[in-house]
DNA sequence: TACTGGTACATAGCAACACTGAGTACCTGA
DNA sequence: TCAGGTACTCAGTGTTGCTATGTACCAGTA
């Protein structure tokens, strides 16, 4: 993943987060973790932690903390009523971007 | 589109410009005309014209001055052989960002 | 004991980008 | 003369992801 990558992940990258949350409760460092198995090589730690940060202060995500066997303990966080809202709010938006984005790939313009 | 398309138009309304010029070529006020015909509605017409100057100015597109019959003369550009190139790197970008998210959506994370 | 390394979170400063709002300039038609 | 469509420009703002650094907990090991 090169330099473009950076721009188009702003704002895609918190309704990926808000995704992962919808199917199960998760920690910032899982998130991380998950992500860099999926290919988002470059994704740093604490870009991660402040997205949660700021669902949170959104009320997006209910959290939890909870103590870990290996470490400090984690903040985990899961998705509420009104996040699942927003994650739809989210997909609608991304279908709207990629349907136009394949018409302009097939098309050429 | 609401707010969250704000965010993630970012990088993307570059790759979704430049896909438009690799058609034919085009000046701001119609590709901000035709972007809005195709549902962008809340593209400012400003942000059209600093992206344009962007790609410009890292050589991604060529410009000519052409006199128009409805007012000041348009700036027409052109995608060139860099433009072309950096173009397929959006598309690879844009590619693995998408078949993530797909999959997400149809995972429920 | 001291040190390394994995786990887990936090944050200040930076760069890039889209938006807002205002402005300039050309031309036509009422 | 003035409104309105065409066409481009630019300063200032907010949001976002990245960089770099720091804190803290624990297990294993030399």
């Amino acid at each position: 993943m090169g330099k473009q990558a950076t721009e188009m992940l702003k704002g895609t990258l918190e309704g990926i987060v808000l995704a992962i949350l919808s199917g199960r409760s998760a920690y910032g460092y899982e998130i991380t973790a998950w992500l860099r198995d999926q290919g988002f090589s470059d994704i740093a730690e604490g870009t991660i932690y402040a997205l949660l940060v700021r669902v949170e202060q959104r009320g997006l995500v209910d959290v939890e903390k909870v103590p870990s066997e290996k470490g400090p303990p984690r903040k985990v966080y899961s998705l509420n009523a009104q996040g699942r809202e927003y994650l739809n709010e989210f997909w609608r938006t991304w279908s709207f971007l990629a349907e136009r984005l394949e018409q302009l790939r097939e098309g050429g313009g």
